[in-house]
DNA sequence: TTGAAAGCGCTAACAA
DNA sequence: TTGTTAGCGCTTTCAA
């Protein structure tokens, strides 16, 4: 106990009061430079840290975040968790990652943890289960801001950063159409979720626009595990699709089980491009796979930057929005 | 402000003092039951929450656990953080995820955060770099348990938990010799590294002791990006290698492009074998390769119940060790 | 069985 | 330029 140091201590050291040694430490206009020097050298020499619990009980401020994702074992959220590290670092926050493996109780417990510590921010991937948004309004009224990031409420009363789902379909579309295939086979992920729904869109669209578009095969899977079955089969069929679409990395990883399967050469038997969230899965194949990249990192940089906004100071509520990019494999 | 409960406004509410509102909730022997109900009920009304920043400075005890890893985007991690998650969650304790990218200057800011922030205790994977334990001591001295996992320092005055991980590339050694193949050509990661040492002395020991045991060409690999190559070569050669043994999950993506490259099937012309952190990377290929796995979740979990011993009650460093095992895949 | 009061370490308004 | 004081919300000893 008596070896941690206080401004107890170093104010009874120097003979000074409490606060003055509290105002030399920061700087505080007031101070004499001799005093300031005195209080800086003696604290730097003890090693003093201040007890942020106390700062916090008497400023009612803490610079911690909050940041719940749905899993940890993903690369996506570990690529934005990272990015928000990094930022945070920065400028003296820390993170409390909690994970929610997509129960709207544990995501309930979560916010309610936030609430409880003070944190100075919120990022929030939401369950899809969740339709009690009460609760993160309470946080809003605590004055702590909420960013959601990926999955986020549909109402426009919160701060959001995502993806331009559209975008990232429309160009991958674009791009099979610029190599004139004759059918292509796109796997979209359950229907009901509303990312599958704006990508699936806007994929359509892009090839209803031209009469001379590939014929166009979609499929929805919902088991995964039977996902490379279907792929194998359609793979197989008379009318074999000469490129394949798939909506996401997991997706992926079941296409070119299949095509592992069938032994078939990319991209002349069969060419493949995929929307994914980090370069890892596009390049862990032979050769290549071509994909639009929608970038967990870098939607963390933009979640971080709409944070630091909030946190300074009272803005409207604000929609960003990270724009994907194509990146060049050998697969298409 | 004046929308906070505290224990201030419960007893005013009730026309009782504070210190009885605070042993009311906690359950004290001393108070009537009929307060304590009274308290109770009044609390849960009001959604009181306890300060936790009060607490903590009252009781100088919290109830966060820091944990500094390496990086986050990595499969073992994520896994060894999702096992603490889930554990710490059940005891009511939260996680701040520190992460190094290997720097041991960041290393060192976050083991000073750690103690200035009094974690209840501390997680740690060290950085190669890391010299200095003194840094780590100090947190002792300050009463926080330190628990090293996975890279973890010589020196014997340190709680640790790690991989047996001799005994993982003995299981691995010991599959092969089961099959009666002729030639093993085994990938190992830089030879400084002590995890490879002691994998590759207890591979190369099991062949030693078996007369009959199949040739064994030893390669490490420093740089990833060419060890693709390295085993095309191999595989090409004329004494071509009919069994690939890989030390590592990153390792056995790069045999198995280069394995895709060439078009060989598994495991008729080359058998597969790895050492996995997951059964990510194993399952993704087809045949599913067999594998030992040294799994980051029960290493977690482990990790957990050595700290809260270590919480509980002064003992003596400990030194426990997760059992790897096979899991068999049709690859070898 | 309950209350009063001191204290955890710090901040900040006010006084000197 | 510095010190005094009250207070943040809670725990805990001591007294009633």
């Amino acid at each position: 106990m008596s070896d941690v140091i206080t401004l107890k201590k170093i104010s009874q050291l120097l003979n000074i009061s409490i606060s003055t040694a509290s105002r030399a430490l920061k700087d505080h206009p007031d101070i004499s430079d001799i005093t300031k020097q005195k209080v800086k050298e003696l604290a730097e020499m003890l090693e003093y840290e201040p007890n942020p619990f106390a700062i916090q009980l008497s400023t009612s401020h803490s610079n911690i975040f909050g940041l719940i994702v749905p899993e940890v074992s993903n690369l996506f959220y570990t690529s934005f968790i990272d990015a928000v590290e990094n930022e945070s670092r920065k400028i003296g926050y820390t993170l409390i990652i909690l994970k929610t493996d997509d129960d709207p109780a544990i995501e309930a417990n979560h916010i309610k943890y936030c609430k409880k510590q003070r944190v100075a921010g919120l990022f929030a991937c939401i369950t899809p289960g969740t339709s009690n948004f009460d609760l993160f309004q309470s946080l809003n009224k605590s004055s702590i801001p909420v960013i959601f990031f990926d999955r986020v409420p549909d109402n426009s009363n919160c701060n959001t950063v995502c993806f331009e789902d559209e975008t990232a379909a429309t160009i991958a579309a674009e791009a099979i159409l610029k190599k004139n295939r004759k059918k292509v086979l796109a796997i979209f992920a359950e229907p009901s979720l509303s990312i599958t729904q704006k990508r699936l869109k806007a994929f359509q669209q892009v090839f209803q626009q031209y009469p001379s578009a590939p014929k166009l095969n979609i499929y929805h899977t919902n088991h995964y595990e039977n996902t490379k079955e279907i792929i194998k089969q359609q793979l197989q069929s008379n009318d074999r699709p000469d490129t394949i679409f798939c909506m996401s990395d997991v997706i992926l990883t079941y296409a070119m089980k299949a095509i592992h399967e069938l032994q078939l050469t990319i991209p002349d038997e069969v060419a493949v491009i995929t929307i994914s969230n980090s370069d890892f899965f596009p390049k862990l194949y032979t050769p290549e796979i071509t994909y639009v990249e929608t970038s967990g990192y870098k939607l963390g940089v933009l979640a971080l930057s709409a944070m630091m906004t909030c946190v300074k100071e009272d803005v409207p509520y604000q929609k960003l929005y990270v724009d994907p990019y194509l990146v060049e494999g050998q697969s298409l």
